[in-house]
DNA sequence: GTGGTCTAGACCACT
DNA sequence: GTGGTCTAGACCACT
């Protein structure tokens, strides 16, 4: 007699893979609401602190919403980008991803994402990044190193959501994410005008000249790159785990 | 009069990000224990009950492993890649990423893959290369379709991790998981040779022609991806939503 | 490993704190008005009833004013002096204050208010306590108990307005309230003649001298406080709560 | 005929009052536990809202407590010193009472405390307070402002401990609440020596020297709150209202 | 011994 | 009125 393996299934487990099952094949679709927490673990046959786990867990993956008050209730959630970024934060900090790999991977990614913006930027796309290069460069003048760090990262930000592609856009921001704290720690790259740097991208772009545009990018990302890299090794330790506060 | 919108952390969140906190300062790292769910809810002066539901949204997101038992306990994660994937999921099922862009981002982003492995593959990667490609001529011989599904995505995964980049090996997994499923209901694609598009990529990287591979590869995914769209198109509905099983 | 207790906000305490946080800083001031329920619910993102229960704890504490009708509103308070006293009384009723401790501290207390007042008064600040005296010397004659009682009240709440400082009046007049209760109750003191003792103590302070001014006002204390403690032990039971009507 | 005026008594304070008088009479003592929200909405004849309202404001006087949870409920407190301390800081806040009064309440008050402590003082407290200046040496020597400012509040408030009376105690906080926060901010005394002034003020009260003692406190008082004063003035703007963050 | 599950009951919040 | 959030304390299942 041939017997497979047990494996098994913890209760709340069994619960979010059947809701996860039903929206996964559409019977559920984002802004559906579910039966409220009583009925599910009646409808279960749990109690409803094995529903509230698996709510959790499904709620922190971005599937679920869940919303208090008399018109509250579970909710499917209409995406939730963050939850990307998220887990691969967690990779970053436990799961052996390094700052090098990581620099690496979103060079590469920036890099296919300038190539798509060049094809589709239109005026308003341009107008868009001018501004936010013109705004940096007050942040600059003004030395407010916090404004200046939000606005740099939200310059890739703004390219990534050029190209119109959302997984381009939350996988960039997943990554951005992760590198903003490093930006903010270790203060601002001084071997290269940044906003000179942005000015000829720009310029290349409104050109259409995309391996110009490109080369500029690379370069400059290299250069922060290098910052980083550099911070990180001065610091000694940590090369899983960031930088203290 | 400036307000700002008021929010309130829930119990389990508090202790989720007092944890995850300790694990981006490098106190916990990967494998470390915690303390047990009663010592815990002492600690943070909640229930066990608040405790459990922060563990398993960490546990979800991949910082946590929780294991039973006398030998068990709650374990900082060595990292948990699907979690990637399966954030990712939940956006392409409730969250408006189509078909279409998740197509594109793969295309680019396999590309970069792609470039990034011609400067550094050896002669034991291209083994593996080829390995996949032989026993994936076998399954289409043999008529095997799963097999043949599971061998060509694989070939895919194969390729990131050639480029010795975690975060790209994450990345691809994530939008090949959701690609599977097309995959393995759609059927073999019948418009082109597979096999015969593998071995002229494998030849030109054999011998460094690193255009024409990545030309190789764009004109195979393309076919895929106009096979997959057009199976979509043909089923009428569902651009949000996965064919049911 | 460090875990710190966690404390969740509840949605009437952000709001509470916030509000608060901006009159500390002096950007609202007392007589400001602020918006109204419906637009403070919407600029906190909250329901109007948490917002109604932020309100009422700051009312109550004194640093909020709500008016209804058509020139209502939400107005920052001018303070509120009787909050002191309720807490204090609160303090008193449940938290393990005694009629022998707040005898005690009343006595050091209206000591040092006296001294204070004695280098300060001048001809208006001795008429009002002579006036006082006058008026509780013929409600002593008519047998008007209550009268009585308040005018000697009355008495003590003079002599720390006539220091001109108002932590004192708050201060004292939040101990007096506590104690005006035994005095309604108890009944008049026997041993002593109140009236002379206060005609003695405004001598003494018309001819400037304090410290026999101190120990007429220590000894009528002393005997008053002897009063209430007796009473009370009479009564047998009760150190915190009050006697009954 | 003689009309008196209509004073309308809002729901929640008929509520609030009629709990009141039942803890004043002592049918309610600290500990005791009050019917649930529903029960005294249905009791009452009420909104749950009214009854919610009542309660918080309660809770923020002090009188009641609402715990959470299976035994959760509503509790009559065991008293909330803050809650004095809470009602004064809205007195100073927008109620008129500048810096110059509390700093010459707590002057006063703390003279009073010290003539109190010397007639009780035995070796136990004099070993706390010798503990408490050895440790603000400490800090100042390390350079730790924040824990030199808490510990030399600290001392303030053993001395209030040590006369065994809560009334003082419960005072003296509400003041130091809102000096600390002028302590933190404008820095370190620097005309005196706190430190050698609190080693004189110690010998003096092991050697019985009361009046000694309290020459010595008043001293250094006074060059506190002179630095305070000055500090405020220096900032030129806001009698009412606490210096921004 | 530790995570997993369960129960009953209460506050908290929204409309 | 409805539903989410939290609590205390118990037993079960696994190693």
């Amino acid at each position: 007699m041939r017997l497979t393996e047990v494996k098994t299934q913890r209760a709340f487990e069994a619960i979010s893979s059947q809701i996860t099952e039903r929206i996964r094949r559409g019977d559920l679709r984002a802004g559906d609401r579910l039966p409220n927490e009583r009925e599910l673990a009646q409808a279960f046959a749990v109690s409803r602190h094995a529903v509230r786990e698996a709510l959790r867990s499904m709620e922190s993956v971005g599937l679920l919403h869940l919303r208090k008050g008399a018109t509250g209730g579970v909710f499917v959630s209409g995406g939730r980008p963050e939850a990307v970024a998220e887990a691969m934060r967690g990779m970053f900090y436990v799961g052996g991803i390094s700052l090098a790999e990581l620099t690496e991977a979103r060079l590469e990614i920036e890099t296919a994402v300038l190539r798509l913006v060049c094809g589709r930027l239109d005026e308003a796309g341009l107008a868009l990044l001018e501004d936010n290069v013109a705004a940096a460069e007050r942040a600059t003048e003004a030395g407010d190193n916090g404004a200046k760090v939000t606005l740099n990262i939200r310059f890739h930000e703004l390219l990534a959501t050029l190209t119109g592609n959302t997984v381009l856009v939350v996988v960039m921001k997943a990554l951005l994410d992760i590198l903003r704290e490093f930006a903010q720690r270790v203060g601002p790259v001084t071997e290269m005008d940044v906003i000179a740097s942005r000015r000829r991208l720009l310029r290349h772009l409104r050109a259409g000249r995309q391996d110009s545009a490109v080369a500029e990018l690379v370069r400059s990302l290299r250069a922060v790159h290098r910052h980083y890299l550099g911070a990180l090794k001065g610091r000694g330790a940590a090369a899983p785990g960031m930088p203290g506060p």
